[in-house]
RNA sequence: UCCCCGGUAGCUCAAUGGCAGAGCGGGUGGCUGUUAACCACUAGGUUGGCGGUUCGAGUCCGUCCCGGGGAGCCA
């Protein structure tokens, strides 16, 4: 047993037989490089699809190994005795290895497929309860098999596009010099965020102390809580190695049953000194744009595949926002658009307001029919820490609006003048005793610097047009649902 | 949390208040370089739960549970 890239101790010098694993060629590497496997023998392993039998002479089998979109068509000669025992056991679902030599397909809809000389069967999977058939399944079903259903078409794109994004984001930053900041989960800042948060205790709620304060007997002995955003501690970061960014799990406790929420979900958050809200944008934008040209260009089997069955306008839309520049709009310019739009809204449009989703739909696809940066909004609609503008009345705020999924980024220029943000602190009723490392950056080197939060799970829907946000992300968590 | 729609076979869905159905999937047999394969036969049901109206409820009423869409919150 030879292991030359590996040393073991002299007692575990042997490993049994059965315990080495064959190690087959990835079918995507068999389609990347047809030409070049054509003639040769190979070996693969994956999951069987489909079999279609033959039986005056073969039977085809659909293996899928996850690698890509496609599958490899098996071709298994009757005529062989050892098949009699396994051919009857490959169903749909079952894991197989297969080893033969690959060649040009004399049928329609594959190039080539592989002559089996061996099969292997792994695992079978009892077709009279194998959740998975050979048609389209409805998402409401898949998610009730969430361990079974990247074993489809659609999730199995989903997943990797997921990958595709998750690491081309890394690429974008890493690019330009950031650094990667791993913010905490686990936070103390209860009040950064308006929203309902997750509480963090090793207190058992059915024997809650029985008097004083509680917290003096828990894990952290005060209140802790499940992060909304790593953006105040990347600011620590930012202001210490200028070009940071963070990307993690981000929790969120509404209770809100949407296509677009989740309660678990990733969030890149870049940070950056001497950045203005222009700054800001710019990066902002590069950073769609970027986003969309992988997909055109690295995920191409997987668009086309989500253009076909998911959403037609997909490859369009990316290709508009690979090509044209973001339309930067003030929101007071924008409540004037909208008002003099004479659209009939569900929700009258009024300076100072929020703009609701219908208003910013109309505004990125009927009226500019590409991404729309929404910047300068209402001082009293947004939080504490964004920059208060020179006119007093609106912050160096923005949103990210793209057509088909709505605000994807939502960011600003941060407030670093010491005694605007105390003041901002307290219209907004913040005791900047709770923040006084945050306040402590103002007093110590504070320079402007600007940042943004982009969902990932919101990018990977407008790159792949799937509706709801419960199929971006393998294992979602929404108000009731924390199976798998 | 609010508004709307829905819950019937493993899946996707039909069924004027009057016999519980189809397609796909499963099983059996047949046929074929097949590819959403095809043909025949066959098994498969507490119509989401509870209560009510009625001679009779999948259908009407009440209530609860679950799911979807929209809204709000936002990534």
């Amino acid at each position: 047993m030879a292991f030359p890239d590996l040393t073991y101790l002299e007692s575990n010098a042997t490993l049994p037989q059965d315990s080495i694993m064959e190690k087959g060629i990835r079918i995507a590497d068999l389609f990347g490089t047809e030409s070049g496997f054509v003639g040769k023998k190979v070996v693969v392993q994956g999951w069987v699809r489909t079999k279609r039998d033959s039986k005056a002479g073969i039977s085809f089998i659909e293996l899928n190994d996850g690698s890509c979109l496609r599958s490899l068509q098996v071709i298994a000669g009757l005529e062989r005795p050892e098949y009699a025992e396994v051919l009857p056991k490959i169903t749909t679902g079952s894991s197989l290895l297969v080893e033969g030599e690959l060649t040009s397909s004399p049928g329609k809809g594959q190039s080539v497929e592989l002559q089996a000389d061996r099969i292997q069967l792994y695992g079978w999977a009892d077709p009279a309860v194998y959740p998975l058939q050979k048609k389209r399944h409805s998402f409401e079903f898949l998610r009730q098999i969430a361990h079974l259903r990247p074993r489809t078409n659609t999730l199995g794109a989903a997943a990797r596009v997921r990958n595709r994004m998750s690491f081309g984001l890394h690429r974008f930053f890493q690019e330009r010099g950031f650094h990667y900041i791993n913010t905490p989960i686990i936070t103390a800042s209860d009040c950064e965020g308006a929203g309902e948060i997750f509480r963090v205790t090793t207190l058992d709620p059915a024997q809650p102390p029985a008097d004083g304060n509680p917290y003096e007997s828990d894990f952290f002995a005060r209140p802790a809580f499940l992060t909304v955003s790593g953006q105040l501690q990347a600011e620590i970061y930012a202001l210490a190695l200028g070009l940071v960014y963070t990307f993690g799990p981000t929790f969120r406790a509404e209770n809100s049953n949407t296509s677009r929420h989740l309660a678990e979900f990733w969030m890149v958050e870049p940070e950056m000194a001497f950045y203005d809200l222009e700054d800001n944008l710019r990066l902002a934008q590069d950073c769609i744009k970027e986003m969309a040209r992988i997909m055109l260009n690295e995920c191409a089997e997987d668009l086309e595949f989500f253009a076909r069955f998911i959403e037609p306008e997909v490859r369009s839309r990316l290709e508009t926002v690979a090509e044209s520049p973001f339309e930067i709009v003030p929101y007071t310019d924008a409540v004037d658009i909208l008002k003099k739009s004479g659209e009939k809204f569900a929700f009258p449009v009024e300076w100072g307001g929020d703009l609701q989703a219908e208003h910013e739909r109309y505004l990125t696809e009927k009226v500019f029919k590409r991404p729309v940066g929404l910047i300068n909004f209402p001082r009293s609609l947004k939080p504490f820490y964004m920059r208060v503008n020179d006119d007093e009345k609106t912050v160096a705020a923005m949103d990210i609006l793209v057509p088909g999924t709505g605000e994807i980024i939502g960011g600003s220029q941060r407030e670093e003048r010491l005694d605007v943000l105390l003041e901002q602190m307290k219209i907004k009723g913040i005791s900047p005793d709770d923040y006084k490392w945050y306040v402590e950056l103002r007093e110590f080197g504070s320079v402007p610097h600007s940042g943004f939060g982009l969902g990932l799970e919101r990018l990977v829907q407008f790159v792949t047009g799937i509706p709801n946000i419960r199929e971006v992300i393998p294992f979602p968590r929404t108000p009731g649902h924390a199976e798998f």
